[in-house]
DNA sequence: ATCATCCGATTGTCGGACAATATACTGGAC
DNA sequence: GTCCAGTATATTGTCCGACAATCGGATGAT
């Protein structure tokens, strides 16, 4: 900090009279007046936007400006529109856009295998046993139907999707919003060497399976304890698998 | 799921002859060109990007085009400008803006305490233990540093930076990329509440130096089991702090 | 009530314009 | 030769206007 090394000469030094006062862009000030209104739920999820022009006129400022904006807030996942829709609507950042931005960030920050399975080891055993607390039928069925298609998918792409698969439905059955939301760019950018490791080995596949049916029966009884500890072994599991793909486990995780 | 309560009538049903077109407008064309560039590191950070009206010539669209791409990757935090500067630049999204985002998102998603905490609980101890491998001086001066904040701070709010900071810097110990993402969001959402459990519960505040005291002592010898049960403690003492203080653990942990 | 049809509203994209100013260049002072 | 001031150019921010495609809703027919 190379804040007050002298002996501050004068007040204004220390305490500038004026700050430089921002001084944003209008598109910049017209977005962060829509994103400020939808965090203060002032506009909900689901709520329709008024018209570009309708914006326009009420920002007084012209429509590319506002679209300059909407820009923005879409790229945020604040606002978006239904499939084959023209109207903008307010959508809480849906899982998808918040996770890939994470998944472009942790991809631009080289990391690597090994950090990503660290953290898997981190937050999925604990994720399983909350599933085991707050699992319900339809939840283990989604997770036996994802098992089914790791089991018998044909190419190794849709075994991997299973697999992925399985563990966002899994943190979707823990219903912590913070599991769910952080195992989704981990898995993610696992998936492509998880693909290679499953065609290299060719027990890996049954392996997953096994563990994974293990799992859920944890989930059936609401053994948070067994769950958690067989989510750890698949985890590990997962490594060894690496190890005898020959995937080094420091190669950047790039997406592609 | 209403996947196929019937028996698959066509093969045109299990899977389409033609899957629809993606047809996105130019602006996200234009912009995912861009991105792919830089997530390729084609572009990399630093590099100045074409001006507007370059871009423009090579995509072959008009300007207005080109400036709501550049919008979009703008607020993705994927370009940026310097201070005061005309040219557009590449940069990568600093943890600050993709935590940052993250926070939003979990906020409108109407995460609670409880969801924050056990997220902490699964991460934290893990952090710690990979802290505790990969200790250097620097960090545990560090985090001395941080400690002693939480020690003399006058105020809770400076207390809770100190804290959070103790979290930031133990993942940014721990060198791994993700949980250092992954840790970010979820302090600043615990802070507010943190606050409030420090002002109303006394002798909250030196039970949380002392934790913290032991887990540096135990990055210190490199006693990685040691790290991880320390903060396993610190973290559902958290629990009972916020029991004590009488704050209900599914409030939301709305940001502002 | 259900469906086809039509019209207005809205978005996507384009072209051009202009003020403000950052950047590059040019020439002079040392 | 280097450094600075002053000018010229390029670039961005914002505006205006225009038009095709198409979505949403009203209208009308069955």
């Amino acid at each position: 900090m190379p804040r007050s090394p002298a002996k501050t000469p004068r007040k204004s030094a220390r305490r500038p009279l004026f700050e430089p006062l921002e001084q944003q862009p209008a598109y910049g000030r017209v977005a962060a007046a829509i994103e400020q209104k939808i965090l203060a739920r002032s506009l909900r999820p689901g709520d329709p936007l008024p018209s570009e022009t309708e914006l326009a006129r009420q920002f007084a400022v012209n429509r590319s400006t506002v679209r300059e904006a909407v820009r923005r807030l879409e790229s945020a996942g604040l606002v978006g529109r239904a499939a084959g829709s023209k109207r903008l609507r307010v959508t809480r950042p849906g899982h998808a856009a918040t996770a890939s931005s994470m998944s472009r960030a942790l991809t631009l920050d080289d990391v690597t295998f090994i950090d990503l399975w660290e953290a898997m080891l981190a937050i999925a055993p604990r994720t399983a046993a909350l599933a085991a607390a707050h699992a319900r039928p339809e939840n283990l069925e989604r997770l036996a139907l994802c098992i089914q298609t790791v089991e018998t998918a044909r190419g190794s792409e849709a075994a991997v999707a299973g697999v992925v698969d399985f563990f966002g439905s899994l943190a979707a059955t823990s219903s912590n919003r913070v599991l769910i939301l952080a195992m989704q760019p981990v898995t993610r950018l696992l998936a492509p060497s998880l693909r290679r490791m499953i065609d290299r080995v060719p027990q890996g596949r049954s392996r997953i399976v096994v563990a994974q049916r293990c799992i859920v029966e944890a989930l059936r009884k609401g053994d948070a304890n067994e769950a958690q500890s067989w989510m750890t072994r698949h985890v590990q599991d997962f490594r060894r698998g690496y190890e005898i793909a020959g995937i080094s486990l420091d190669t950047r995780a790039g997406d592609a």
